[in-house]
DNA sequence: CCCTGATTCGC
DNA sequence: GCGAATCAGG
């Protein structure tokens, strides 16, 4: 996996939107491990794991220097390190929901560069089978960020808010062309946009 | 069973 | 450094 600095970005802003990590491995046509293994490198934030791991490992027993009891004074400014820009009305993303479609707020892997979209469906090959309607009462508006917003929004009609870029370049932007009615996206980057969970079992074996 | 993320370890 | 395998909790 070369890990250039675009993916790496996306990555991050990813990892910062909420995204699980499977969620983003799918949509950097790459696996969630691979999203963990990097993520964890980077030294991301690591997010609200429902697990941790601290047994024995069966498997090799890796004899560290032994782990002194040194508690350096731990203080607790941990707070809350989502601390999420809290997008408008939907929810940045809740990892625990299932059965959902790419939140709406999460952006995908831009269209410049990025092999995911020519690859995308290779793995994920959405049938459209369960359109993924906006679960009723979330209402994904167009929740932009703090971004550097050169055009707000001339025109009233909806437009499509798929990134363009990333956010903080110089150059990002929305795509802004005319949405399906009901979706936040236009109707070729809602393709890609909603992606169903369930797919990506069968493919590795 | 499904999902999730974390860690480990061979490469 | 990378990611599959594995582990582990909901």
């Amino acid at each position: 996996m070369e890990w250039s600095e675009e993916i790496i970005a996306q990555l991050k802003d990813l990892w910062a939107e909420g995204l699980s990590t499977a969620e983003i491995g799918r949509r950097l046509s790459i696996t969630k491990n691979a999203v963990v293994g990097k993520a964890h490198r980077l030294g991301l934030p690591p997010r609200p794991s429902p697990i941790r791991r601290n047994g024995s490992k069966p498997k090799a027993a890796a004899d560290k220097t032994d782990t002194p009891t040194a508690t350096p004074t731990a203080p607790e400014a941990s707070v809350a390190r989502s601390a999420t820009p809290t997008p408008p009305a939907a929810q940045p993303a809740q990892p625990a929901v299932t059965a959902t479609p790419a939140p709406v707020v999460a952006q995908p892997a831009a269209p410049t560069a990025t092999p995911a979209l020519s690859v995308v469906d290779d793995k994920t090959a959405r049938k459209e089978k369960a359109a993924p309607v906006a679960r009723t009462g979330t209402k994904p508006k167009t929740l932009l960020r703090s971004i550097s917003d050169p055009e707000p929004q001339k025109r009233r009609g909806p437009a499509c808010c798929w990134p363009i870029g990333d956010p903080g370049t110089p150059g990002f932007h929305f795509c802004g062309a005319t949405p399906i009615p009901g979706k936040p996206y236009c109707e070729e980057h809602a393709q890609i946009a909603y992606v169903r969970l369930r797919d990506r079992r069968d493919s590795v074996a």
